[in-house]
DNA sequence: TTTTAACCGAGACGGTACGTCACGTCTTGTG
DNA sequence: CACAAGACGTGACGTACCGTCTCGGTTAAAA
């Protein structure tokens, strides 16, 4: 996903010499931002293919010639979606404390962003495409294990960690923390913000 | 919920002088476990009233009698869910790890239960009744707290935790890492029951 | 058709006791005079199954669940359509000739309702229908022999025609005949029912 | 259309100096009979361009660059459309009788043939095309009364019809009658036969 | 020989209608 | 009144075909 490999969903021919007229590009991206915008603003299942099609300014045959389905659209749309900013390195606030709450902070933004429709979008998805979930996780791992490098490794020549310090996927456990605490129906405001960083975070960093 | 007060989605009529036909409360039941029984195996959206109603040997008007529609029935039907075990004790196994092991045990299979269409189900029935999950939630919270503090106590008397260990929420992390484990599409097998409890839980005791 | 029985296509429950919600005759009627209605107009094909709910004031799953496609609602539409005063028997002119012109503008008349659309359709409606052309013919036959009877008893006690006269079925020549002219481009005037009453049926009758 | 003459649905375009590429006059004729296969196999409108264009081997763009639509290229295919033998004088059987049967067994097995989607196909093909059933008219015209001559001229040879026999279209109520007669699901069968040649044609003839 | 313009296959495209299905409501008859 | 059965209006689904278009490639006459 992240590397050029195109996702399996997406009917392809990969025919050796591409006959008759080629599929439009610009099309398919439109198709995916329409599809990503609905479901973001009126949820999954009131999210009508009519409707895909007609914000992207195409017609139905147009969809379903790429995709098999509703489901398969927007497992692919999640799948493809990405914030540009998302794999920029954060900037060094002098403290772990500090690199840890801007790390949240931009965090809850983002999970903020992904509320109601788009998260239960993600989760009907998942069922029609097995792989949704692999997919979305892989692009995401390695982005993961380099902030928390980078974070570990100032405070380490801060001295505010041990050399040894090894900790687990910190970002795993943030993120799924803050879904669930999501769906209990509670904010993510600074106060859960606090407790995850210095009840949670510190604790595993310092162990 | 656990107590005798009813859901608030509930149609209640709460007539003083109920005339007519009483309602059955048995086809209420039937209707829930139908519901919860077919949204577990074939998804939210691919189950029908009809499907339910067939199911439970009940007419769709007495669905909708008692419900006003899909979601808020699922809604009601996760809400009330719990499996009779549930509130239980667990056993002491004679160490903190143990202990742990033993909880997590329990938990991933309860959770690889809801495995595919009833977490779907339950993140899209969150939309339609946002005090879904908060209802969810507190009936599992006092539990989670008791167990915790029972699981601490004993390893203090044990003398493998200190006397002012004050850790988080153990079982949101273990809930919420987790889902987003099952998520990314690997399983929840003793591997990873030993990260969590090696990398994650123990160290967040003992710090 | 013409007695009490139904037509064959239209789907039937037939149960001993009609349980649920009756089906609304009311609505089946409207249904296929919109069907008429439509066909003539704009023809078969251009007639949508939508444009005959939305006139007939009706879903379209209401026709569907009475119907199982376009053409079996035309089929069964026009095999029910009968003029109410077809079965009228025609005056007496004073004269054999006059009879048979009397007779031949009325068909004429007829005919020339049924034209472009409606024939098509029918054409159409037949091959999804085998029955329609039986139903359609049976309906007729008494009738036109009836008639044929009359005109040719008339003329006899007229002195116009021997009593041992024992033509042909003459509507079905009237028919055929007008249906191929009119297939031809050619218009049913005045000049073609001379044609037809001097030159073929006053022939046949006095053959 | 029997003689070079092209039909005027054609698209034509009559440039003075045809330059390019020009047209394949080969895949015209297997547009044509793929065409005409299509719809007595299938029907009118179970006949899809695309299938005609596959069977004809060739690509939908080039039924498009001769015709304008599907009414059209049926109007056209049904039009150009005549057995080779058709205009072929028919046999001296050695009586009237003999000879009416004989044209009537040659007429019945070619309207058998163009049983079900043909005749359906003519007919919606008519109501885009209200020329076609004059042009077919016109071609059979010309031959259907040689024909009758023929056979009326040889009758007045062996005696069998007076000189001055001036009989009405004898063909046109063949095809009339007959054309009906399916219609009503009657086959065309030799007792059909014999009723027409005893009870209507022979009668005309001897008016 | 090169240019040129039309033909050709393939298939994407916007549209329109199809026939199906489910939702949630309403209307019967029965208990 | 509750209830079973099922008709009903509504509206989205996914499919199929129409007739147009845009590609790359071909073919024969014109230059």
């Amino acid at each position: 996903m992240v590397d050029g490999t195109r996702r399996v969903v997406t009917k392809e021919l990969e025919a050796d010499a591409p006959r008759g007229r080629p599929r439009d590009e610009a099309r398919e991206q439109a198709i995916l931002d329409a599809a990503i915008a609905l479901v973001a603003e009126i949820g999954y299942d009131a999210m009508s293919m009519e409707a895909v099609a007609s914000r992207a300014g195409v017609s139905k045959a147009t969809i379903y010639r790429r995709w098999n389905g509703k489901a398969e659209l927007i497992a692919d749309a999640i799948g493809r979606m990405h914030p540009q900013d998302e794999f920029a390195d954060p900037d060094d606030t002098g403290s772990l404390r500090g690199d840890l709450m801007a790390l949240i902070s931009t965090m809850f933004a983002k999970i903020s962003g992904i509320d109601g429709g788009l998260f239960c979008g993600l989760a009907v998805a998942m069922r029609a495409d097995s792989d949704l979930g692999r997919l979305l996780d892989e692009g995401k791992r390695d982005y993961h294990e380099r902030i928390q490098r980078l974070i570990v490794s100032r405070a380490q020549a801060r001295g505010e960690l041990p050399g040894s310090a090894e900790p687990p996927q910190l970002m795993d456990v943030v993120v799924g923390v803050s879904l669930l605490h999501l769906m209990s129906g509670r904010p993510l405001d600074s106060e859960f913000a606090d407790y995850l960083v210095d009840r949670v975070l510190m604790p595993l960093l310092r162990s």
